[in-house]
DNA sequence: TTTAGTTAGCGTATTTTTTACGTTTACTTT
DNA sequence: AAAGTAAACGTAAAAAATACGCTAACTAAA
């Protein structure tokens, strides 16, 4: 099966590692695969959204492409993190029979840019996930994949966490406005730890670009807390480059 | 000319930011490019060390065959830090005149996986790196290179740069034993910064993975330092996660 | 209406780290 | 012997991190 198949370039691909944040969890979204080997197994698994670049797509516009279609959302943030290129990392028989049949190509060798992309799951427009099989699982739970998407989640999610410690990226998987305690839920959930409350906020409000709104919490059952929101161009303009190092 | 140059792939390929110390500065690996254009032009210029892959070949392993072929050397600290995916990225007649003339595959479309590298230069083989035109370059005086190589570069030392705050890899560019003041000055050319003394060997001191050595320098005019190394295993053991954030 | 439960937010105290800088020691050169 | 220089030892102050108490402010239950 010779060239006839979708117009792709069969050997470089993009997967996706998409992060959003919901009820107090940092969840991934994944594609559910089913399909019926030709040996008459049925498989019923998942994968990381992914595709082949088309012929002559630019890599990152390949990765914006899959988060659109997923999404239906722009501009998403999006981070490489990893490229694989071991010539046998797609040695599985029912992977190679899947990306056989789905592409319409002989696949035999691909190398794969890998990259992490931060979503607010509200933004997300749900029917564009609903058909194209795409459900969030909490980071946590993540069940077997299909290929070495476990691994790559893995290290994506260690990527995510050395940029989250170096920049206030976080917020992309934050609505407009949210409360300390959301922002503080994120970082415990994303650093694995847990942070003291009164000693998170009062290190919080010393930067400039986390603005405080007159709007409170409703609703709770509890004192309401003020709502904030991050001032981006203030951050922009007052961004400090850390200095410090480990050793 | 459609395959009958070199037994490549030649679509992709990896590309080397080989940084090494010396002479208290932050040097570069580059290769001296010198070829006539059909045109009669003489180019002499410089380009990154790297190559395309063969038609098999895992791209780590290319990028170490890379740095062997220059250095002489095995299990060099070997990084990967971007994968460059557009489809123009490489429209300079020049560059793709050389290309072609060189590889004998008619290039076009080209993805590279860029790695850094750090290599002590007192253990590279000198021979290797004149019989492959390689000449060190001081970081901060890099010239004008073919391709996007200026570009990989600097985003190469930006990673540099954070990998180095995060973990002591510095090391793998000093020798053996070293003394404080010459790690000092490593860091400080890397992270771009002035460290005091004083303050600097009490903070890296409360490491236990820094060795003292008996060993004192000699033959320098002020008090002889005493030497150190690097106790890897040390290191590992007592590893420990930074679980602080910049905010 | 009062009470209970819960978290937000304000705060103090202590510890640790960072930063700034002085001084003595120990070598080679003059 | 003196001078010059950097290593090494050190103190002091400031800043940041950590630990934790307590009051305020809401809803729900009694």
């Amino acid at each position: 099966m010779n060239q006839s198949g979708r117009n792709i370039n069969p050997h470089i691909s993009v997967d996706c590692v998409i992060f959003g944040f919901s009820t107090n969890q940092l969840k991934v979204l994944l594609i559910r695969r089913a399909f019926t080997e030709s040996s008459g197994k049925h498989i019923n698994d998942h994968k990381l959204p992914g595709d082949f670049i088309t012929l002559n797509e630019d890599l990152d516009l390949a990765a914006s492409r899959t988060l659109e279609e997923l999404t239906g959302l722009k501009d998403i943030y999006l981070q490489q993190f990893i490229f694989l290129g071991k010539p046998d990392r797609i040695s599985n028989p029912m992977d190679i029979e899947w990306l056989n049949a789905t592409t319409g190509h002989k696949i035999q060798r691909v190398v794969t840019a890998a990259y992490f992309s931060l979503i607010n799951i509200t933004d997300t427009n749900s029917a564009f996930a609903i058909k194209n099989n795409a459900t969030w699982i909490d980071v946590k739970q993540v069940p077997n994949l299909a290929f070495d998407h476990g691994t790559i989640i893995c290290t994506g999610l260690a990527h995510l966490q050395l940029a989250l410690r170096n920049e206030p990226i976080g917020f992309e998987l934050l609505p407009e406005k949210f409360t300390i305690r959301e922002l503080q839920t994120l970082y415990e959930v994303i650093l694995d730890c847990t942070l003291d409350n009164r000693n998170f906020r009062k290190k919080i409000l010393k930067s400039s670009y986390l603005v405080q709104l007159e709007e409170k919490q409703r609703g709770v059952a509890h004192k309401p807390a003020y709502y904030y929101s991050f001032d981006r161009k203030i951050y922009e303009k007052h961004k400090k480059e850390s200095l410090g190092f480990n050793f």
